[in-house]
DNA sequence: ACCGCAATTGATAATCATTCTCGAATAGTA
DNA sequence: TACTATTCGAGAATGATTATCAATTGCGGT
């Protein structure tokens, strides 16, 4: 069995464990997000999904990203620099690093950071569901190229 | 003097600060983020601008918006739920805690937050600017609420 | 205090991401 | 296989944000 059909059942298989119907553009647009390190934005999904001869609407991928989004399997991470969402799949929780000159994430897995959840709960009496923590700087590469252009 | 006075030559001292040219507009949006803690929407900035008897355009409040984002005075927080950016006056470091029930949006001061930003840097060889983090949860007050009606 | 000019404002139009609509297609169930 | 609620999808509608550009204004220099 080849990988692409490997992943397509690993996304089924999570549809089915969060109750959500099985279809094939969820399938798709679900394993995509389970495998890539893309963080893709929604114009990248539907192009993924249409390249990998499945038929889809923009609409239908909107309306799959918010089930998902719903029911805690992914997140939203605010726009790039040309105001575009960005999606990632969200069951290990991480945090996002992003270079504010080339756009790129890197994810952190580190488990300090769940900490502040709990202090957040303390401080306020919220009851806390999730968090999203995100860092803006310059990445190592970009570091390099604007050093030797000044 | 007046409050409101003095809210708006505060303002004009920190425009003179940052080298940014003064203007009616922006001294009373800079005021009024510095002052409130609304977190305000575009909407609200535009309403409480024009309903302090000055004139001003949807267009020059995201103008001045993306410019006070881009000196680092404010940021912008990630859509309430009817999807509107909010905008936070963001000299003190601090992080939000909103609730997904009535949007309620909460202050939280506290240094460990920082420590974040040194990890971050650490793990991943960014040179960091600033970060930012949002917390997800249900508000003391709708947990009473949510309590009595089930 | 006045000039000159680059920067800003603001009414409006244009853009573009997102949501809505509703008939057709489909998944899950028995 | 047949039934039915759910989902899909093409296109229209919406609505937030951005672009335009002529008129105005802040401000450094004189
Ligand atoms: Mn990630
Ligand atoms: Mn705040
Ligand atoms: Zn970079
Ligand atoms: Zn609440």
């Amino acid at each position: 069995m080849v990988q692409e059909q490997k992943t397509l059942l690993a996304a089924a298989d999570k549809l089915k464990e969060y109750k959500i119907k099985n279809t094939p553009q969820r399938q798709v647009i679900l394993s995509y997000l389970m495998t890539s390190h893309d963080h893709p934005s929604i114009e990248m999904i539907f192009n993924y999904v249409r390249g990998n001869g499945f038929s889809v609407s923009l609409a239908t991928v909107y309306n799959t990203l918010q089930l998902l989004i719903d029911n805690n399997l992914i997140i939203e991470i605010a726009a790039d620099s040309g105001g575009h969402m960005r999606y990632d799949y969200f069951e290990i929780p991480h945090y996002h690093v992003i270079c504010v000159n080339c756009n790129k994430i890197v994810d952190v897995f580190d488990d300090k950071y769940k900490k502040n959840e709990e202090n957040a709960q303390l401080e306020t009496g919220f009851q806390v569901f999730n968090s999203q923590y995100e860092v803006y700087g310059v990445c190592p590469e970009c570091q390099k190229k604007l050093a030797q252009e000044a």
